[in-house]
DNA sequence: TGTGGGGTCTCCCACTATGGGAAGGTCAAG
DNA sequence: CTTGACCTTCCCATAGTGGGAGACCCCACA
């Protein structure tokens, strides 16, 4: 199959698709016409690597993941080890997000949000109470 | 004060009070020599920057929450609609990964990661299960 | 036989935000 | 006058995705 029904099968775009390959993530064959040609593996790699993605991991992750999952007698220990080493810096990366709404609705509960120019939220950022950080 | 000391004075990086200089966020004297010379008020800007991105506002929305600073007259109102909607955008992006850092750490509670080769994490991002997926 | 339209090819550019590094000018202290 | 710290501009890189241009390829339809 060609690439727009191989990015339809897979959830992938055509885009993406050539960059993943570019990339080495997957190398489908040549038609004589220079037309990518896709078999149902491809296809299949593509698949996984959305699922991946889907889930953040970096490419240099997918790519890791993708060689283990290829080779038939990888010790589940090392993917493991990937995906919690992934779930570590996903849940840091949400804890710091969340900490980071919380401050700012921290300060966007003092302030009126009305016609009126004072506003907490800006002496916040401005650094006005630095000397009260707690409240 | 040349760039060197507003660095170090506003906790931003030369490299980046350059940028933030070319996208127009701050115009600082320049002295004969070429030098950039910048004022408490540059520095000032400069930190209030800093804070905005510590919460991870874009630059473009810094830019906005800038011009409000700067404007005397500014209603608090719209200031705190764009604080508000940033925490809608960072909570919204901190639950997104918070599932899928669940959902990866559930795929590994059920690898036994060993030697073996079973895997239920590459066979999740295969899409094996996809016929079972809550469980 | 010609034409139109849909699919595909390769390139280049854009985005966000940040940093590295090169090649060169400036200035103060020794 | 040299040395070293500081400053300048300019180019490149990162990660992942998309947009678009210009050029083929192929098939159907008139």
């Amino acid at each position: 199959m060609n690439i727009g029904e191989a990015a339809r099968g897979s959830g992938v775009s055509e885009k993406m698709i050539r960059h993943y390959e570019a990339i080495g993530l997957l190398a489908p064959a040549r038609q004589a016409n220079g037309y990518r040609r896709y078999a149902a593996a491809d296809v299949a790699v593509l698949r996984f690597i959305r699922h991946a993605r889907d889930l953040a991991f970096p490419l240099e992750e997918v790519r890791r993941l993708l060689a283990l999952w290829q080779d038939r007698g990888r010790a589940s220990a090392e993917v493991r080890g990937i995906a919690l080493a992934h779930v570590a810096a996903l849940e840091e990366k949400a804890a710091s997000l969340a900490a980071m709404a919380a401050s700012l609705r921290h300060l966007a509960s003092h302030c009126h949000g009305d016609g009126r120019p004072e506003c907490p939220i800006l002496d916040g950022l401005e650094g006005k109470h630095d000397d009260h950080p707690a409240c």
